[in-house]
DNA sequence: CGCAGTAAGTTACCCCGAGTAAGTTAGACT
DNA sequence: AGTCTAACTTACTCGGGGTAACTTACTGCG
């Protein structure tokens, strides 16, 4: 039932797609999809969930299988373009995410969404020493600088069909952000 | 009339708000707004450009006083973040802009959110000397990493209030960002 | 002055889709 | 057999995007 919606909601979009269809789709009637998911929100950010659960899945692997900090940020952002260049349908559903701004299912949404600004900020601390005083402010903002720089390039990589591929994306990425934290770490700053 | 929108959609959301309610607010009937701006989506579409444009505008300006790059870049965030604070309903707009994902109102949603790109682009490119060989692509990276990150900081200073102020998050980027930057613009690769 | 023609708005409606109330089938237990 | 419950459906309400057809008011012209 989730595949249903997922598929749906990926090919038409939040907005253009009806409970009809989606009931229709799986052979029920709309009101036991609503005895199952409560609301059109709750179906989607079921579906959502599901979703970024994989893709966190995909890239804590990459991550966790690298051998150093920096071979994990690599893998990491790699495997976060492949995965999503392999699943077209279930980024389209992510980029919709933006769709559930208002209401109590916008807060289920962050929450998914902050699983991942968590494992960066986890990479990033890695990357500095303990020692360093590095205020907490200053973690988060380059986890959610990185997050959305991620998000943001994967839109555009599959907006525009033949782009850099995913190894070419990570690399200039690397290229500025691995060497940015680094000159952090070693106590540089850029005045 | 688009201060009536900007006004309520900013207060409700996107799709909270009823065609009704802004006729209503403006003191008018419903149909004279289809007349003039054709759908809901048009209206939001115009709501969203002029915002855009003022914070465009803004920004430029910060960014074409400063004496070199480096000041310009630092300028141009710190910029954006205070906007974004001094104007909080304009960005409760923008936020939603997301809701757009499908229609021809997306198109004209990207084409105002490229010009941002374009702008960072650009100065990206006078970072780096004409003679070294930049793909277009690798400047297309950077520029959409760093609209994406600077959008996902605005969300996060936001939603938790009491976050760093719009001069402790620019030096944080800039410290990444622009040493990256210049490592870049040095040849220096990650490897 | 009287009258077409048009600009600016309005009322009253259509229709689709989210969400629900009440009914219907089908097994499970006594 | 009879009843209770779970799974599911039909048939609705209601709100909001969008529109057709009407009304008003103002212009220009004989």
């Amino acid at each position: 039932m989730l595949d249903a919606a997922e598929e749906i909601f990926g090919e038409r979009g939040y907005a253009a797609t009806s409970m009809d269809d989606i009931a229709a789709s799986v052979g029920v009637s709309k009101p036991l999809v609503y005895q199952y998911y409560g609301s059109k929100d709750g179906l989607f950010v079921a579906c959502l969930s599901r979703l970024r659960a994989q893709l966190l899945d995909s890239v804590s692997d990459a991550v966790l299988a690298a051998p150093d900090a920096e071979q994990a940020m690599y893998a990491g952002l790699t495997q976060w373009f492949r995965f999503l260049d392999e699943h077209p349908r279930a980024w389209a559903v992510m980029v919709d995410e933006g769709m559930l701004s208002a209401g109590p299912a916008a807060e289920a949404a962050d929450q998914v969404r902050s699983d991942f600004v968590g494992l960066i900020a986890h990479m990033v601390r890695l990357n500095l020493p303990p020692d360093r005083e590095t205020t907490d402010d200053e973690v988060q903002v380059v986890a959610q600088a990185l997050s959305g720089a991620t998000e943001r390039l994967a839109i555009w990589r599959s907006k525009a069909g033949g782009g850099p591929s995913p190894e070419q994306v990570a690399d200039t990425l690397m290229n500025v952000f691995w060497i940015g934290l680094r000159s952090v770490r070693d106590g540089e700053s850029w005045r």
